[in-house]
DNA sequence: GTATTACATACCAGAACGGATATGAATTTT
DNA sequence: AAAATTCATATCCGTTCTGGTATGTAATAC
């Protein structure tokens, strides 16, 4: 790569690019337009290609500007992100353990485990987000996270990720308790129709597994569907309407042992995927990561968890 | 972002982390010690932590460090992704078309669309890669590939892609002609494991399709197996051995038209998926992707492809 | 204690950087 | 045809950059 180029060009060929206009961009960016322009001419001295076309009295994007453009966006979007990544890790002092938690998790063993993972008394502070599945190995891969706990996520998304499962859990649809479809004996899944259906988002891990199977047991389209990530909604929703929420059984899991929500008597085995913890594949675990990843290992060993 | 931050810094800063030395590193950079001492004090100004932190009388990288590794490496590798780009882009003048192919296209309609596409004169040069998914789309939507043509990817892999289907197919298991298992009424699955199998690379789009078929189908590990996206690799060795291909259908069309390959009759349904084209969901297309889709689409009419 | 190793600091000088202003050239508008 | 708009080019000038050399300091080795 030619040492010359500097960040400015890339800024301002990202501005010239996204105003379609020289003189605009030198507004934007508090400068003259034979400013801009220079920077422009350098930096496609640089690259040995003009990255814009006159086009009237103005300019257009070449098909070289264009291809250029989406890696210069990324190149200053990852710096960014880096500082944004460092302005964080300092607020958080000590030697943080930050945990991304998919919602089976966060709602079910995790809080426990926290307890013990205080009483052991590492002093570390620890943070628990929660997000997106694509988010948050993202973030992991990236080093802005330490563990990740839930479902495996697709294969092709775990490079340079390493997992370790710890129970295996299937999706349920949950209603609330005294739902007319609890009566009924053999219901038809096409019957789910008739009803509100909340969905997990697309980006969710669970999602290819509720797709693929309401397409093998031909459930075409729900048309009554409420996209949502978030549990609180759901089972809020839930109990106040007839909807169904299909949701890993785990995020439900003291509902139905309180009795105020119940799963739908369907055979959801094709849905069957395995729960645990993923981290870095290359980097040597913290001291504070190994005893988190032994306090969880332990707790679930007593609970002996099979949902 | 601080605009003080140079690639000057961003490199000098993984060498050190890589050489985890000072000195090392200038070596490396064709620098004196200072100088690199400089640079890393500055960036280290500019974010406002400290880097490395001093260990005997080395030095070792902070936690900060780590976090903004990564990021660096990217920003640097954006940008030299972003120059060989244009390299690339350069070579083939023209108004060019590049297209991303995935073994069953490649293997089928594609050549004879080639044909097609070249007699409708647009005299445009066409250049045909193939690759894994993941960084073929990766390709697609940072604007390095126009068009992918193959099997639909996992829903999340699709931001801000768009997909157009043509056909939809499944995914087969393929032996040479004469294999003792096609001599065999109601054989078991279980029974792969007696031979060698191929299976697509762990990155391919129809690995997660075959992974849970086997599930499914209750076969556990097979302890023989060859990882391999090379169809012709896999051509020549099915050939050759008693080993049984799991590969889209597509790809071994032409053998068992003319019987040098054959399918093991196994219910593969659930393995069905779309076959189509993968294009970015944002910009206009160029007149000569829009001809090369219509090609694709008229073609396909004609054929009228079930596989 | 002395030598050695490895990084930190101070200071210097030439190169380049990065902005400005003034002006030119091509197109479109009136 | 003249005016207006928009980008391109030329030249200038203070500032910052970015390398160097010389030297200091702290930890380890002998």
């Amino acid at each position: 790569m030619d040492g010359r180029i500097k960040f400015r060009h890339l800024q301002t060929f990202i501005e010239v690019a996204r105003q379609k206009s020289v003189g605009r961009a030198a507004e934007a960016l508090a400068l003259t337009q034979p400013a801009v322009t220079r920077t422009i001419r350098e930096l496609e001295d640089y690259l040995g290609v003009d990255l814009f076309e006159k086009e009237g009295r103005g300019i257009r994007i070449s098909r070289f500007g264009e291809v250029f453009l989406r890696h210069a966006g990324e190149s200053i979007g990852a710096v960014k992100r880096g500082v944004d990544s460092i302005a964080q890790a300092r607020n958080s002092m000590g030697p943080p353990l930050r945990i991304g938690a998919l919602p089976t998790a966060s709602a079910t063993f995790l809080p426990d485990v926290m307890v013990d993972f205080l009483k052991a008394g590492t002093g570390s502070l620890v943070t628990i987000v929660t997000g997106e599945n694509r988010w948050l190995l993202d973030a992991l891969r990236l080093g802005d996270l330490d563990l990740v706990v839930g479902r495996l996520a697709a294969p092709e998304r775990m490079t340079g990720l390493q997992f370790e499962p710890l129970y295996s859990e299937e999706i349920g649809f949950a209603v609330r308790a005294g739902h007319p479809l609890l009566s009924r004996r053999n219901f038809s899944l096409s019957e789910l129709a008739h009803y509100i259906v909340l969905m997990p988002t697309q980006g969710s891990v669970i999602r290819p597994f509720v797709d693929r199977f309401l397409l093998t047991n031909g459930i075409a389209d729900l048309s009554n569907t409420i996209e949502t990530v978030s549990d609180s909604f759901g089972r809020a929703f839930v109990e106040r309407h007839d909807a169904v929420w299909i949701i890993s059984r785990g995020v439900v899991f003291p509902e139905i042992q309180s009795g105020r929500i119940a799963l739908l008597d369907i055979d959801s085995s094709e849905t069957r995927g395995a729960v645990g913890l993923t981290m870095r594949a290359d980097a040597a675990p913290t001291l504070s990561l190994s005893i988190m990843v032994n306090t969880i290992r332990e707790h679930l060993k007593v609970a002996g968890r099979v949902l």
